[in-house]
Parts: C-alpha cells; structure tokens; sequence
DNA sequence: TCTGGGGTCCTAGGACCC
DNA sequence: TCTGGGGTCCTAGGACCC
C-alpha cells in the first residue's frame, strides 16, 4: 500500500505568535530573540527580505537591524508553548492522526483518510488552523515524510499548499533542491555527498545503495529511500524521554560556587518537573559547568552522580547536583553556563525498592509531590520552589524585551479597552487595537 | 559589552564474558 | 615463529533536527 504524509508547518512561528496578540506587528520587520537575548531565531518575511539571518548573534546585526526599523522581541516560550498546544489541537479536529514533531511542525499520516482532493484538504487545514488559532500556515503532500518537508518548503514560497504524487514533477522538484536541504542531511554530510558527485535531492535520490551506504551509513540510505518514495522512517511518537536536559546561560559571568548551586538547583528543579510529568525516575544526574568557548580562560567540566535507587525527589536531585558540583567546581573562572541532566530513567512501577526505604515513605512522597506540582500548575511556575534555588537570582538570564503571556497568566491577559484600545494589566503599556480581535 | 536550549540516533572502541 | 571468535554492554563523540 502506498502511504501519504501531510507536513503542517507554522510560518515564522514564534513572530506569528506575537502578531496574534499585537497586530501593530504585522507587515513590519520582526525578529525573536533566543534565550539571554543572544541570537536570532525567528523571522518575519520582513525581516528575511532585509536581509537578516537565521541564528547569527544580534549584536552582529544592530545596524541593519536600526536602519531598516526591526521589532526586537525577546522569546516568550509560555506564550510559544501554549499556541502551539491549540495548533496542535485543531489538527487534531481535521485527521486521525496527528505527530507532533517539533514545537511548530506536525505530520498527518493522511492512509485510509479515503482523500480524493488532497490540495482542497490543505487549503482546508490552513484555513481552519488559521482562524481558530491565528496562526499562519504552509502544508506539503507527498508519500513520505521526507518528501512532504520537501514539498512544505516549495509551498512557503508560492500558494503555501504542494501536493507533490506524480513523478516527473518531484524529479524536478528535486532536481531544484540542493542536498543539504534534505531533512537530515546537514552541511557536514552535504559535504561528504558533494565530494561523492551528489549535489542535489536528484543526485541522491538515484545514487548507490553502497556508496550512500558508504558515505553516510544507514541512516542516509534511510533518506535515499525516503527521497524515491519508500517510507523509511518509523513514526515519529511522542515517546518517554530517555534524558531529559535543564541548561541555560547565566546573564552575567558567575564567579561564585554558591551562585553556580543556586542555578543547579533551579536546573534541577525544572529537570524534576519534566520526570514526573512523564510519570518516571532518574538513576543519574548530571552535572556541568562551562565558561563558554569565546572569551578569557577556558574550563568546561561535568560529572555524573549515582543515586542508590532511580529517584524523582526534587530535594535528592538537588543534593546530588551539588555532590557533583563539589567534585568539577574550580575557582578564578568566569562561568557563563550550566546544566543539570537526568538519565537512567524508568518508569515508577520499575522502580527497584531499595532495601533500606520503607514503602510507605515511597507513597508519602508520590502524595507530596502530586500536591507541589498541583499547586504550581494552578497558581504559576514557582509558586512554591525549594530554597535552594535562591532568593535573588541574580544570575537569571537576560529577556529585555518580552512580550506579556497573554495566555496563560491571569494577570497578563489582554484587556479590551473601548475605542479598541488594548492595555496589558500589568504594565499599563497600550499593546495593540481591536483590528486583530475578530 | 553581546554567541540558545533540548533532544535523537548512530558508530566506534574498550571492557568483559564464555 | 605461532596467541580465537563471538557476543553484550557501556561510553564518548559526531551529526542531525528545530
């Protein structure tokens, strides 16, 4: 049987959020900001025709940015979360199934949909999406996952839908696509197949089993058979992490052992949280501390900490980051990052008692937990948070220019004024008028 | 002055076992 | 002179993705 794959992408996802709440945005050049305000990572149109790009430093920019009039805006990832949670669901509403890949890209297997017009069905998924959510965006058809990228990416440019079946037209169509365009093939291996005489999508496409086999392992003979329309890759699931990963720059350099604790203990706190949504425990924690490679002296260092038994114990983790901390701290260095990572992660009903805990305490603390985690889902991140994580934070990161939550925080919600005039609550600062409100 | 964060999969190579 | 073969498990590192 043949399969067919839709990919639903969001344009300039991040920017399309923020014009959502803030139509003073549309039409203008608009960038997002990553964490700490350091690079670029979202575009508006604008912006890419002003010549601005993908990932470089802002700093790197500031001229263009003054000359051509560019909005700066920080990240707002509980503003980013939440939308595409809705986009999300409005697929949902349109097909049976619904993978989500990334925080603004999905895939709908699209077998035994029974579809006898496939381009009416994506228009139809850009009109529904963008008026229940606001949110713009690009659809590509085709009978693999692999194949549908390709196609969403044509589509950005033209009428933001591809259907790509027959084949003469995706041997064009690839024929146009150079090969490190392909999803998964990045410029190392772009490299590598250039230097094998495979330039474009075509190229690879019709090349050897056993060169590609060659240059690439199987992976790449996995996109090989992507590209002539076998689907080679398995579903993309939303499967149980095998690590999860808390990291973030500081503001400022941290010179201080006691200031690089407090920020592992905030790691850690976040690292918790992710375990026990997904209902497991960690056997290791990770530790790393890291003054970045582009200034003054260098040290990057990380170890790895034992628990007796797999734990999800907010209090355990953090005392184990900080045994770790102990053992790689080194003073007279200007540290600019660290991270906290769990692993050995399995599932509560695999937890091993350990010998020395009684099972009671086991249940007492699942209740306790149940209830922290209760609390700061209703009443916001933090509401209730161990000491060690600190009081000042003065190492918190950097975000100048956020936009409220308008989402998902009572008192950052917009308030529709008369005359259409909008006023975030909390600042008082006018953010936009009614035009975007329909 | 200023350079993100969080994840996956794969391979190679060493340790260890019988 | 000559020193097996096959397997598993673990870790580090590379490459990729958005």
């Amino acid at each position: 049987m043949n399969s067919l794959f839709a990919l639903v992408d969001c344009n300039n996802f991040y920017v399309s959020c923020e014009r959502v709440f803030n139509p003073r945005l549309l039409g203008k050049p608009v960038v997002i900001l990553s964490n700490n305000d350091g690079c670029i990572v979202s575009r508006s149109n604008e912006a890419k025709r002003a010549g601005i790009s993908m990932g470089v430093p802002v700093y790197q920019c500031h001229e263009l940015i003054r000359r051509m009039g560019v909005r700066v805006l920080s990240s707002n990832y509980a503003l980013y979360g939440d939308m595409s949670d809705r986009v999300m669901e409005t697929l949902r509403t349109l097909a049976p199934e619904v993978e989500v890949y990334s925080i603004d890209e999905a895939f709908l297997p699209l077998d035994g949909m029974k579809l006898k017009d496939l381009a009416a069905f994506g228009e139809r998924i850009r009109r529904i999406v963008r008026q229940w959510t606001g949110i713009p965006v690009t659809v590509g058809v085709a009978s693999t996952r692999t194949l549908a990228k390709i196609a969403c990416a044509r589509a950005k440019n033209t009428s933001g839908v591809l259907v790509v079946e027959d084949g003469s037209m995706t041997a064009e169509i690839l024929a146009a696509t150079p090969v490190e365009e392909v999803w998964g093939i990045g410029d190392r291996s772009g490299l590598k197949l250039r230097k094998a005489g495979m330039e474009t999508a075509l190229d690879l496409r019709n090349g050897q089993d056993n060169l590609i086999r060659k240059v690439l392992h199987v992976t790449g003979l996995r996109t090989a058979y992507e590209l002539r329309g076998k689907s080679s890759i398995e579903s993309i699931r939303i499967a149980d992490k095998k690590a999860i990963m808390c990291s973030r720059s500081f503001g400022r350099p941290v010179e201080e052992k006691n200031e690089l604790r407090e920020g592992l203990a905030y790691h850690a706190t976040r690292a918790c949280e992710k375990l026990r949504r997904q209902g497991a425990a960690a056997g290791l924690v990770t530790v790393f501390i890291d003054t970045g490679r582009f200034r003054g002296k260098v040290y990057s260092a990380s170890t790895t900490v034992t628990l007796t038994e797999p734990d999800f114990d907010t209090a355990v983790i953090i005392r184990a980051a900080g045994e770790g901390l102990e053992r790689i701290f080194r003073s007279g260095f200007l540290y600019l990052k660290s991270g906290v990572l769990l692993s050995g992660i399995v599932g509560l009903d695999q937890v091993q008692q350990n010998l020395f805990t009684p099972g009671r305490g086991a249940e007492k603390k699942r209740n306790l937990y149940k209830a922290v985690d209760l609390i700061n889902s209703r009443f916001g991140r933090d509401s209730l948070r161990p000491a060690a994580t600190g009081l000042s934070r003065k190492w918190a990161m950097k975000r100048k220019m956020c936009s409220p939550r308008y989402t998902t925080v009572w008192g950052e919600i917009p308030l529709i004024r008369d005359r259409g005039r909008i006023k975030n609550r909390q600042t008082g600062k006018m953010i936009g008028d009614s035009s975007g409100f329909r």
